[in-house]
DNA sequence: TTCGTTTGGTGTCCCAGAGAACATAACACC
DNA sequence: GGTGTTATGTTCTCTGGGACACCAAACGAA
C-alpha cells in the first residue's frame, strides 16, 4: 500500500523523504534478501526482530516497488502454516568493470551476487585510466539496449588493483597498471551515465567472499590474493570493511616477512609480494607464464628439489604474515585466493602447522585458513556490491529517485 | 516529565522497555556528552541531527534522571539566544581495576573521563587471579560507604595486560601475570557486587585515547604500549574498537620484526616485544630498572655511543612494525605510550622518516605519530569507559532497572 | 476429523520525532 | 540606549510507523 498523501503545506523537500526508521528496516530487509537470496517472512521477522505485521507491511512496500517478490511457499516439513518466500527481483542489477593488466572485465551483476553476464576484453597492452574507463563505457554502452529494457541499474562499482580512495573514487596509486590520481570513478560515470564507485580489488573480493563465499555467517575474515602483480589483502573486522583514514587499509601484500630482503617496488624491503611470487615459480619451473590452474599442475608434476624447496619458503614468509595477521585481527577465517590458494593446496598441514606454532594460542585455534569459494566471479561480485551500496542503504527512496521507477 | 502510564493492558515484561528509536537517541545524546564534558544545547543539536524540540525533550529526560544537568550558559561571543550547557552528572561512576605485576590500582572515574580517584594497591609478588579480586573487592569495601551515598556506579571494567575474551571477561592468557582461564569478570562481580567485564589493558588504553586523548575527533588509531612486561596494542579503525572473533585483536607486540630473531615466551621468534624492550636498555644502562621518565632522563643523560645504537636499532625494529601497521590500517594516529613514547621522544624525526620511507605513500602521508596524551590516568579512564559501556547504551533503562534511581 | 501450531492479515493504539508559531535573550548598528 | 537581527528554547499539533491483539488460514499429528 502506498503511503497516504500529506494533506500539510507541502514541504521544500522532495517527497521521497522517508521516515529513517522505515527507510533502515526497509535497507535491512532487502539487504538480507540480497544476501541469502531466498528468505521466508517467518525468518525475515525472526532475523529483524520486527513484529510479524510490521514486517508484512514492509514486504508488501518492497514488493510494489518490484525490489523484492514473494513465491508460494514449498512445503517444508514443518508444523503450522507455511510461510512464503521472498526473492529479490532480477530486475535490480549493478554493474562490475575490473581492469587489469592485460584485459578489461566487465559484468553485469543481480542481487544475490548472480552474475548474469562477463565481458572479458583482452587489451594488447596495460590499459591507462582513460583506455580502460573506455572500454568499459563502450561495453556498457553495446548493452545498453538490454539495460534499459530489463534491468534497474543501482550503479557501476569498479575494482583496481591498487590504493584507492573510495570517498571519491580516485585510484591514488596502482603500480602494476601505472595510474596515478585517476579519477576513475568519476570519469566513467560521466562516460557510461550511471553512478560509479571505486575501491580496492582485494576489499571488494573480502566482501564478496564475506557475503557469499567462505566467509558466510562470519563477521572476521582476512582475505589475500596472489596474482600476476602481486598480493592484495582484504580484512573485515566485526562484519565491516576495514578502510582506515581515506579507505587505503588492508595492503598486507606489504607486510614485513624478511630482514634483509628485495627491495619492494614500493621503497621498502621484506615485503610479503617480493619473496612470495609466482613469478620465482613459473621462472623455476621454466614457463614463461600462465594462469593459477596452469600453475598448479606445473607445481604438482615438477619433481625438482628446487621447486620443493622455493614452494616450502614461500609457505615460510606466507606463515610470517598470517601470523601476523591472525595476531592482529583475531580472524574466524583466512582466505587465500591465487596462487597463494595454489601454495596453500599442496601442504595444507603445512601451513596449517607453521600458522598453529608461531601465532597466539588463543587467535590461532579459530582461525581456519580457506580457499576462496566464488572462483572467477569474484571479482565481479564485489565490484557489483559497491555498485550496490547505495540502493541497499535506502532502497526504495534510491529507486523512487534515482531510477526510473519502472514497474515489473 | 516521565512517561505516561500505558494504559492497556500491562504486557509481561518490566515496563523499562523504551522505544528503540528513544533508546538510541538517549544513548546519543548521554554518549556525547560523556564525550564532550560539556556541550550546549544548541551544539547537541547540530551533532545529532534532531530538531530543537525533541532534544530538548531528550535533555529534560535525562535530567529528570538526574544523568545530566544544565547550567546557565556562559556568554560566548555570539549572536543569538545563548544556549544552555549540558554536562554529564557527577553522581555517575565506574570503578576501574587494573592488575599489574606489582600491584593492583583500582579508580573511581566519572563520566567526562574524570579519574576521581586513584588507589595503588602494591603487592609483593606478582598477585593472583584471586589475589587480585580480592585486593580490587576490599578497596572497593572501603569506598562502599561513599559509593552508596554520593555516587550511582554503573559497573567495573577491568584492564587486563594479556589475552581476554570481553564477552565474558575471562582471561585466557596474561603471561606476565601467569593467569590462565580466569574468569576475572565474574569472580570480582561476585565479590564486589557490581557488574563486571573485562578486556585487554591495551585495547582500552586506545579507546580512552580516541575519546579524550590524543585521538579525539579521529576515527583511526593505533595505540602501541610498552610496559616492563611487553608491548601491547589496540586498534581503532572506523571509529570502532578492533575486537576479532573472540576479543584477541590487536596484539601488535607480536608483529614480526626480524628474521632469526630470539624466541619470543609466545613460541613465536622475531616478535617485536623481544626486540624492542626497556629491559634490554635499562641492562645497557645499568641500571637495574624503574620507570619511565627515569628511563627518559637515563638515557638522555648517557653518552654511551652503545646505548645510542641500542636506540636506533630498537627504533629500527619499531619503524617495521609501525609500517606494517601503516600499510594495514591507514591511521591518522598512531600514539606511543610507556617506554616507546620515550623511545619516540628522543628521536621523533628519525622514526618519522623511517616510517615515511618504508611505509606506502598513500597512508604513509597520513599517519601522525604522537605520544600518549592521558598520562598516569590512561589506564583508569580506559577501563571505566568498560564500566560505562552498558550503562551508555541505554542510560535510562539501566538506570531506573539497574540502579537504585535516588535523585539527586 | 480434530486439535495444536505457526503464520499472514487487519484494525487499533500510542510513542516519538518533525515542524510551525511564538517567546526569549544575546549581539549589532545607528 | 533603543531597534533590528539572529539564534535558540518552548509549546502545540500532526503524522508516520511499529507493536499488539485478534482472527483467519494452512499445515502436521493423533
Amino acid at each position: 500500500m502506498m503511503s497516504s498523501p500529506r494533506q500539510r503545506a507541502a514541504p521544500a523537500a522532495p517527497p521521497s523523504e522517508l521516515d529513517p526508521s522505515r527507510r533502515n528496516n526497509l535497507a535491512l530487509i532487502t539487504s538480507l534478501v540480497h544476501h541469502h537470496r531466498v528468505l521466508s517472512r517467518a525468518q525475515l521477522t525472526k532475523r529483524t526482530g520486527l513484529n510479524r505485521s510490521t514486517v508484512g507491511t514492509l514486504i508488501g512496500q518492497l514488493a510494489a516497488l518490484g525490489l523484492v517478490y514473494e513465491t508460494a511457499p514449498t512445503g517444508g516439513a514443518q508444523v503450522g502454516r507455511p510461510s512464503p518466500e521472498v526473492r529479490p527481483s532480477p530486475s535490480i542489477a549493478a554493474l562490475a568493470v575490473y581492469p587489469e593488466i592485460d584485459a578489461v572485465t566487465i559484468g553485469l551483476v543481480n542481487l544475490g551476487g548472480i552474475v548474469q553476464k562477463k565481458i572479458r576484453f583482452a587489451t594488447e597492452r596495460i590499459p591507462s585510466a582513460r583506455e580502460a574507463v573506455n572500454i568499459a563505457a563502450a561495453v556498457i554502452e553495446g548493452m545498453r539496449t538490454e539495460l534499459d529494457h530489463s534491468y534497474r541499474i543501482t550503479g557501476i562499482g569498479v575494482a583496481v588493483p591498487g590504493l584507492v580512495n573510495p570517498d571519491d573514487g580516485t585510484v591514488r596509486h596502482a603500480p602494476h597498471l601505472g595510474w596515478r590520481d585517476e579519477p576513475v570513478a568519476r570519469m566513467l560515470s560521466e562516460a557510461a551515465g550511471y553512478a560509479c564507485q571505486a575501491a580496492n580489488d582485494a576489499s571488494l573480493a573480502a566482501e564478496a567472499e564475506l557475503i557469499f563465499g567462505a566467509g558466510a555467517g562470519r563477521d572476521n575474515l582476512v582475505y589475500l590474493n596472489g596474482g600476476a602483480s602481486g598480493i592484495g589483502g582484504g580484512i573485515i573486522s566485526n562484519g565491516m570493511l576495514l578502510r582506515g583514514a581515506s579507505g587505503y587499509a588492508g595492503e598486507l601484500g606489504h607486510t614485513f616477512v624478511r630482514t634483509s630482503g628485495e627491495q619492494c617496488h614500493c621503497g621498502a624491503t621484506g615485503c610479503l609480494e617480493t619473496e612470495v611470487s609466482q613469478g620465482r615459480l613459473f621462472e623455476l619451473l621454466g614457463v614463461s607464464g600462465g594462469d593459477t590452474s596452469q600453475l598448479e599442475q606445473a607445481l604438482r608434476a615438477s619433481g625438482s628439489p628446487a621447486v620443493a624447496e622455493e614452494i616450502s619458503r614461500q609457505l615460510g614468509f606466507l606463515a610470517i604474515a598470517l601470523r601476523n595477521a591472525v595476531n592482529t585481527f583475531n580472524p574466524e577465517v583466512i582466505i587465500l585466493d591465487g596462487f597463494l590458494g595454489v601454495l596453500y593446496a599442496l601442504a595444507p598441514s603445512a601451513l596449517d602447522d607453521l600458522l598453529l606454532s608461531q601465532a597466539l594460542d588463543g587467535p590461532a585455534a579459530q582461525a581456519k585458513v580457506h580457499p576462496a569459494a566464488l572462483g572467477s566471479n569474484l571479482m565481479m561480485i564485489g565490484a557489483a556490491e559497491l555498485g550496490f551500496a547505495r540502493f541497499l542503504a535506502d532502497p526504495t527512496g534510491f529507486v523512487t529517485t534515482g531510477l526510473g521507477s519502472a514497474a515489473e
